[in-house]
DNA sequence: ATATGTATTTAGGTAAATCTAAAAAATTAA
DNA sequence: TTAATTTTTTAGATTTACCTAAATACATAT
């Protein structure tokens, strides 16, 4: 089914809202959409007869599972778009965020999967937000010494907390940098140590402390 | 000055159809939009009152220079997309003219002219139709043998006409194939071979039997 | 030159997404 | 717990881009 850029946007803006309330207000809503209270009112009855959420008159809005589904969608597409702006065509992080506001409305599911693959299946978008993959499944983020190991799990450097040249260092000694794929075999009980390696690189190993400071995303049961 | 996408689906409309007829009908751009020729005068009163084209009840449409430049720009978003679409995502030619519908009306000039470079400055699209350059001038096409030498040009292979073995044979050893960005220096009087190159590579010369099956797009009047 | 047929426009209407102003419900404060 | 305030909804318009049906202009054939 597609739905109007319009709709799009209602539907996107309640999932942003959500993520600090539960139940959206019409009044939030018509903030973030920069229009009116009654106009939103309109909106939802037509949103609750595609049964994209739940809305009881004065009671306020909530997506249902189907209008997740369209939300992490145009999330996805949004952030990618964003992706390819900043690391295809060169843009500023601050300056892409309009134009994915567009971008985000086109439809072809294809399109943006084979974009996905085309940017390197990134994780986050240049503001550091993750990517939902083509499931919807959002990525988690973690610092790199929380990650739980079941088996080898693969995550993408995001970002690092601490920016002291001793620290920078280190890193560009083990050649970590943002962006880079990490696979993580095993952590030592002595020392809380780290073995790792990129794709098909020898494995080596980073301390509990370097660890610490290195945020990476990864797929959530990728099982 | 934004439009709507049906403004400029229009305007796209009575600029192809007028390659074919100085002026454009009613019905002849209801037919190409798939709507009622009734609606069809509806919006050429707007468009007219935007000046973008001049129209008189009864006897047809045609653009003024001030639509030919949007129309031009939106054939450039056009062409420019299905480009990347397929050189870098991988779509078969056929597929890709649906998503380029969409991505046509894109806004920002920025965006298009930033993906112009990354994709190379391209002179045709995948179907071999030339891609406005970002003031709105179509590159032209010809034989290589065909064109002027008024100074060093610069010009891209878009086709061959003759696909006999013998001649793939010699243009694969000359390392010239679709796409290949040429100079062209001089025609030497006698045979009218002509001087070419790949650009910072050595000169070579080929046969004007060889030049006349090769089909280059090149900017006009560069200068 | 008139009649016939086709093309085009006009008139009046609809759906989507907005708006303002006013009414009604919910919340908060005295 | 009633009054005041805020939030939300309803009612009625507006704009854009369509539509159908009917009227009008143009073109053509006899």
């Amino acid at each position: 089914m597609k739905y109007s850029s319009s709709k799009e946007n209602y539907i996107k803006a309640i999932f942003h809202l959500q993520q600090d309330e539960d139940v959206v207000s019409t009044n939030a809503l018509a903030k973030a959409l920069s229009t009116r209270p009654a106009s939103v009112t309109d909106m939802l009855k037509k949103l609750k007869s595609q049964k994209l959420l739940q809305y009881q008159p004065y009671k306020g809005v909530k997506l249902t599972a189907e209008g997740n589904v369209i939300a992490l969608q145009i999330i996805r597409k949004h952030r990618l778009w964003e992706y390819f702006l900043v690391e295809k065509l060169g843009f500023g992080w601050e300056e892409v965020h309009e134009i994915a506001e567009e971008l985000e409305h086109i439809s072809s599911k294809k399109l943006i999967d084979r974009l996905d693959i085309f940017l390197g299946n990134p994780k986050t978008d240049p503001h550091g937000d993750p990517i939902p993959d083509s499931q919807g499944r959002m990525p988690l983020i973690r610092q790199i010494c929380l990650l739980e190991l079941p088996e080898n799990i693969q995550a993408d450097v995001i970002s690092v907390s601490n920016q002291s040249t001793a620290m920078l260092e280190l890193l560009r000694h083990n050649h970590i940098a943002i962006g880079t794929r990490l696979e993580v075999r095993r952590r030592f009980a002595f020392d809380h140590s780290l073995e790792i390696r990129m794709p098909s690189q020898p494995f080596f190993t980073i301390s509990e402390q370097l660890a610490a400071n290195i945020y990476v995303a990864f797929e959530a049961d990728s099982k």
